[in-house]
DNA sequence: AAGTGGTCTAGACCACTGT
DNA sequence: CAGTGGTCTAGACCACTTT
């Protein structure tokens, strides 16, 4: 197998992600017209057209017709819930966090994890952390990480630096999808977070993913009547 | 000028969509393949191509190159999170939408309500209404109507028009706020969702705002058994 | 007038699946 | 083998915006 495999357009979009991600084109710059792609990559108008569409329906960009195509602000992207650190999230409240590390090991995942990160090597790396705010447990961090992404993981001082936020630094985050649910949580979760029985927990399994690869799984419960999401639309 | 304004690919989904909403097929069932529809509705293959592509992405269908395309089972993982219509949001799973209404009546509301609509009359717009997919309780839609806003609200017929569908027509929806949470449902709603005691329920609070102003107030509640949001980040 | 995006065509080659 | 999806090309016409 020689170097393709890689589709032409998603060479195109990476060249205009990369542009992006690197900080050479902010927010409301204007990228390279469909012409000027097919100029620079000696690609037809389709497959540049293709690539900045699938851009433009990811939410990166935003097209003016007879204007141009324009890096969109993320922020107006269409979020409806925020992808956040609690750490950061409690201190915006102006309240105290505190992390208290419960595990933090190298081990055979459960097969439903190991579907999800596609591990490569049989072994994964596991921490289990429950966050307090002010002292009162807000969520419990049950998170699965690939060797292989962030080789140093076990070595992290979970107590000054959230895994989110390591996993940033060492690996750059391309994408995270997220699965919302209500669940009454396991009995080895439950007494963590001060649930009594049947009190719902919110639980946000969180897939991130950087260079191409899954990086990591996270199942993140939260007690139901101490945490929600919020998010607003505007237009 | 004539009909045209409707995109060839647009009307080729549509043709597709039209199928699978009406039962012809059903989830798992073969979809015409790209030279079919080539033949069915004399456009070019790369039109057709770009239809079902965007009906892929969109999770209606699934492709098996060399295979087929086929309509997509269940709740994969895809779906963006967005403000849905639960109709529409049925529709494109290929399942049966019915709207069941309990009550729609003019009353005065409980001071949270009043509190969240910032009402200025004394009364408001009240309806519960129970959504069924494929005669599965999804959704119980607990909503609180300004009469300012929407003065006809009570005779709307909610067996055929989403209340959602009928704000929006009405006045034009400027900016929607969203809370969820995990909770373990009253005992006055738990029944109308088909779940037993102690079960977790999904509540989305959902205020909307028209002309600057609050118009609706809605607690909807889902069986957390069966639903779940989805999002997707990139970059 | 020149540039931009929006759409569409009629071919093409490839890898893969099923019979 | 014929059929399928996956990709790509080199043109084209249109409506719109910018200069």
């Amino acid at each position: 197998m020689s170097a393709a495999a890689v589709p032409l357009y998603e060479k195109v979009k990476h060249h205009v992600l990369k542009r992006i991600r690197s900080g050479e084109w902010q927010p409301g710059a204007r990228v390279h017209s469909e012409h000027e792609l097919v100029r620079e990559l000696n690609v037809s108008r389709m497959t540049a057209n293709r690539a900045i569409r699938e851009l433009v329906s990811s939410g990166v960009l935003s097209r003016i017709a007879g204007s141009g195509t324009f890096v969109a602000d993320l922020r107006s992207a269409g979020h409806p819930l925020q992808i956040r650190n609690i750490a950061t999230e409690i201190a915006e409240r102006g309240h105290v966090h505190r992390a208290e590390v419960l595990k933090l090991e190298r081990l055979v995942p459960p097969e439903a994890v190991r579907a999800r990160l596609k591990l490569r090597g049989r072994q994964a790396f596991h921490s289990l952390v429950v966050h307090y705010e002010n002292d009162v447990p807000l969520q419990l961090e049950d998170r699965y990480v690939d060797p292989a992404v962030a080789p140093g993981y076990l070595d992290v001082d979970f107590l000054k630096v959230t895994s989110h936020q390591y996993l940033m630094a060492v690996a750059p985050l391309e994408r995270v999808e997220h699965v919302v649910k209500a669940v009454v949580p396991p009995a080895s979760v439950a007494p963590l977070l001060g649930l009594g029985a049947g009190e719902a927990a919110l639980l946000i399994e969180r897939t991130t993913f950087s260079r191409g690869r899954r990086a990591s799984f996270a199942l993140l419960y939260h007690a139901g009547s101490r945490f929600e999401l919020a998010g607003v639309f505007d237009l």
